[in-house]
RNA sequence: GGUCCCAUAGCUCAGCUGGAUAGAGCAACAGAUUUCUAAUCUGUAGGUCUUAGGUUCGAAUCCUAAUGGGAUCACCA
């Protein structure tokens, strides 16, 4: 549209005598119920012309058109000057720009960033919570990589820790030497059921302590359990051989789970991070910090950093006894995830709880002078909540993710079979429609969400599989597949040169995906991508009711409506793939 | 208490750097299939954009405050 802001530019100079700044002018779509397609809102103009809002309107409309061939009419109402654009400027549009192999295709833009996401414990299975995190993770990773960025998806796995300790700690007192194999279930559900068990065992014991007279702050910390948790954590960090052999057992079960988990949900790394390497870096940081003044120490030893100034706290770096805690961790983390791949950015994918966490952490690399601080950006998203309230693991009140994707292909399942389309399917290309089609509807369920929004999930309710959602768009792509396979379009035939309203407003949007994808990874929001998509289809599947593609009127027609699906159907397939979702060719 | 985030139709959500009569889907109601997949399409109804000020020719959008909801402020991770 710079064709336009350069004639609206020129018209306001000649007419006005004045120089205005291009991106002053405000161009816009046409509203639905006004004639044409671009809009110009003059009210800023009227400064210089002197006239009302529908004059200087005019007047620039009558410039532009007699200055612009592309431009065919145009009309005024109040402060809006409606442009239309003829037929062959679009059918041009769709001919050289949409159907070119390179159509929303980025050169490399010669930037590496980081996606760290996912980032799980390996105490328990992963929730909802989690596919949240994965999904927009993968997804954000995808539209950078479509924008022509250098991708790396990294994977930071909290694999020590007092929680892990827990669940070995009741595994061992518990367990039986129970195995995923002797129990027939998924390791990281084995494991988070010691999990689950430990903190009932320590409840009680918590619950006697406080029965015999001590408060409950006393009883948390008195308690055998936890004390013997502490003391396993303990052993793990000298190296224990006893307690690193089941630390690597029982983590190695909960891999497998991961494995099949991210599988399922479709999602992959480039590195894995593990804090048991990582935790004890950023103690180099600290002394840095000590020596540039930037950090202070107290009469204790321990070591901390002033961010009063900023607003912030004073935050704790090194402990009076000499041990890091987690912010230390990260800064010593993000130095070698820096020195590992030099990226310009580094985006880590973690809820919102942990806002302040990475405000303190970016400052403080910022203040420590590293020049590579200004591009971490915190990609920060509101939780998933229940009817119930918030997801608690300890509670027994979180929706599994295993147990979620496999409600979501039931789901699909049971509509597919109701409306009786796919006999002729193969068993095995069944059950691939039922979780495609399925997994379709929860990621695109999750994903069309502003990511830093909270999300309210009704299993109940589930997900839907008509209007706006997943189903929905993966359906009009199989419609189209099904049209083309019909009758395939001839190429090179000569171009038609009029348009159907219908076919007009789908090139129109069309057109806009580059743009979207360029702006969905600036603002890190895969939300774009799908409610871009979904008009995208809706606007398909009007004009798929309206016109027909293969009875079109002369074979010319017909020829364009085939490509003109062709295209949609690609653009659809393409944009949902940046949001990690499948569309199959019949459903 | 300090700081940060959120508030749009009964429900779930769009609404780009301020622009026209605030849009979708679900749910409700009424229609469309001799025709390319009805998981579709069309229509009706549904709103003091939490409230009060301010900036502006113009505010759901920007600023301030209030209200409601959430998060966070550990020598936890």
């Amino acid at each position: 549209m710079n064709f336009i802001t350069e004639a609206v530019t020129k018209a306001v100079k000649i007419l006005y005598q004045t120089e205005v700044d291009p991106n002053q002018i405000n161009l816009q779509e046409t509203r639905k119920e006004f004639e044409g397609q671009v809009t110009l809102v003059t009210f800023p103009f009227t400064k210089f012309s002197k006239k009302s809002p529908e004059q200087t309107g005019a007047e620039i409309g009558e410039f532009v058109k007699n200055e612009l061939p592309e431009v065919s009419d145009f009309n005024v109402i109040k402060g809006f000057l409606n442009i239309s654009l003829g037929d062959s400027y679009w059918l041009d549009q769709f001919y050289t720009n949409i159907l070119a192999d390179q159509f929303a295709v980025f050169s490399p833009k010669g930037k590496r960033v980081m996606v760290e996401y996912s980032s799980p414990n390996t105490n328990k299975p992963l929730h909802l919570g989690h596919v949240r995190n994965n999904l927009l993770g993968y997804s954000v990773a995808k539209i950078l990589e479509a924008a022509g960025y250098d991708v790396i998806k990294a994977n930071l796995v909290n694999d020590r820790g007092i929680h892990i300790c827990k669940s070995m700690l009741a595994w061992q007192k518990f367990g039986q030497g129970e195995t995923p194999e002797t129990a027939g279930v998924k390791g990281d559900h084995l494991v988070g059921k010691y999990y689950v068990i430990f903190d009932k065992a320590y409840k009680k014991e918590i619950e006697a302590l406080v029965a015999s007279g001590q408060t409950e702050e006393e009883a948390k910390k008195n308690a055998a359990l936890i004390k013997e948790a502490q003391e396993m954590l303990l052993k793990w960090e000298a190296g224990d051989e006893q307690v690193i052999g089941l630390w690597k057992t029982m983590n190695s079960w909960v891999y497998a789970g991961f494995t099949e988990t991210y599988q399922r949900l479709g999602v992959n790394f480039d590195k894995f991070y593990y804090e048991s390497n990582t935790y004890l870096l950023g103690k180099d940081i600290v002394e840095e910090g000590l020596q540039k003044g930037v950090f202070f120490q107290k009469e204790d030893g321990s070591v901390w950093i002033d961010l009063t100034a900023d607003g912030l706290d004073q935050k704790l770096l090194r402990r009076s006894d000499g041990t890091s805690v987690y912010m230390t961790q990260d800064l010593g983390t993000a130095q070698l995830k820096y020195d590992d791949f030099q990226m310009d950015e580094s985006i880590y994918v973690v809820g919102n709880e942990q806002d302040y966490h990475f405000k303190v952490l970016f400052l403080i690399l910022e203040k420590l002078g590293k020049s590579w601080a200004k591009g971490l950006y915190h990609l920060s998203y509101g939780m998933v909540d229940l009817p119930s309230g918030k997801m608690k693991s300890r509670e027994g009140t979180v929706v599994d993710a295993d147990d979620l994707i496999s409600e979501m292909e039931q789901t699909a399942r049971e509509h597919t079979e109701a409306l009786g389309k796919v006999e002729s399917f193969s068993e095995s290309e069944k059950l691939q429609l039922y979780h495609t089609i399925g997994m379709g509807a929860l990621k695109y369920f999750l994903l069309k969400v502003d990511p830093k929004k909270r999300l309210l999930f009704d299993p109940s309710e589930s997900v839907d599989f008509q209007g706006h959602t997943g189903p929905f768009i993966q359906y009009t792509h199989a419609r189209i597949r099904s049209v083309l396979n019909r009758a395939p379009f001839e190429v090179g035939v000569e171009k038609v040169s009029r348009l159907f309203p219908e076919e007009r407003d789908l090139i129109l949007l069309l057109i806009q995906f580059p743009d979207m994808i360029e702006a969905a990874a600036l603002a890190y929001n895969p939300a774009a991508i799908a409610n871009y998509i979904y008009e995208v289809a809706k606007g398909f599947n009007k004009f798929y009711h309206e016109l027909s593609i293969l009875q079109a009127d002369d074979q010319l027609t017909k020829n364009f409506r085939l490509k003109l699906a062709d295209a949609s159907g690609k653009v659809i397939k393409k944009g949902m793939g940046l949001l990690g979702i499948d569309v199959p060719e019949r459903m």
